[in-house]
DNA sequence: TCCATAATTCTATTATTATAGAAATATGGA
DNA sequence: TCCATATTTCTATAATAATAGAATTATGGA
């Protein structure tokens, strides 16, 4: 992923009432939800949602897919996952930067299958990363 | 973290030249930089990388420090280690959602150690998380 | 066919953010 | 003290994004 396209999605998270809808989708799993669903649990007029829900499409955060009279919208996972994976790439030269991500732990325990990853305070991370 | 929060964090970020900064800040380590060195390497006007960089400043994603004329400006992990636990948190339903950030991977390794967490395909992922 | 409803697009307005020159401030060195 | 330099703050301008009413489109049901 390069900066532009991140900070593009950033961006478009970067927005109180659209991060609130990306949560929603995202706990609501790959189901998914309806514009009118969202629009009554966040209490936001209709063309303001729709605006919001094109931004975060464009952007490919989420996805929205015709159901007779409906769209069923729901979060891109992959999307976010690479946005991490690039925010967490070549960070901290070593130290112990994301205890509570913990990612790093995972990407230390690949590089070096015997460690106990399991405790509290994790490895330094992301050092060779993509 | 909030939502409201984690939108300015994200809004923060979500800024080409930002996002440029606080990278070159993030692989830099504690060491940081000083805004000579980052005006250099990303050709922005004084004035600007100033406005960028109180910015993230204000939001509490970097931090800068006084060194006789200069100021050493350096990431603050912690805010971006809540603001990807925030995002990652209570994901998903269930499915595999973020393979490439691993986190997944480690939280449920959390869960129950004695799972095999090395491979490529990550265990279902943030479901009770905080 | 006609209506109710879901959702969008159009539109104008308002609010916010980014940009960078000019001026100011602070520090160390000559 | 005086100067060079790092960095910021001031300022005006330009660019972008958000808001929500009104109008439009599309679908299913009566």
């Amino acid at each position: 992923m390069e900066t532009l396209n991140a900070a593009e999605l950033l961006a478009a998270l970067g927005h109180e009432s659209r991060l609130s809808i990306f949560r929603l989708l995202v706990e609501a799993g790959p189901e998914g939800l309806f514009p009118g669903a969202i629009g009554e649990k966040l209490g936001l007029p209709a063309p303001t949602l729709s605006f919001h829900l094109s931004h975060l499409t464009r952007v490919g955060l989420i996805r929205g897919q015709k159901e007779s009279r409906f769209i069923r919208y729901s979060a891109e996972y992959a999307t976010m996952d690479e946005l991490i994976a690039f925010l967490t790439s070549n960070c901290c030269q070593g130290e112990a930067c994301l205890p509570k991500t913990a990612a790093c732990d995972t990407i230390a325990k690949r590089r070096n299958p015997g460690a106990d990853v399991s405790g509290d305070t994790p490895a330094a991370c992301c050092k060779p990363n993509e």
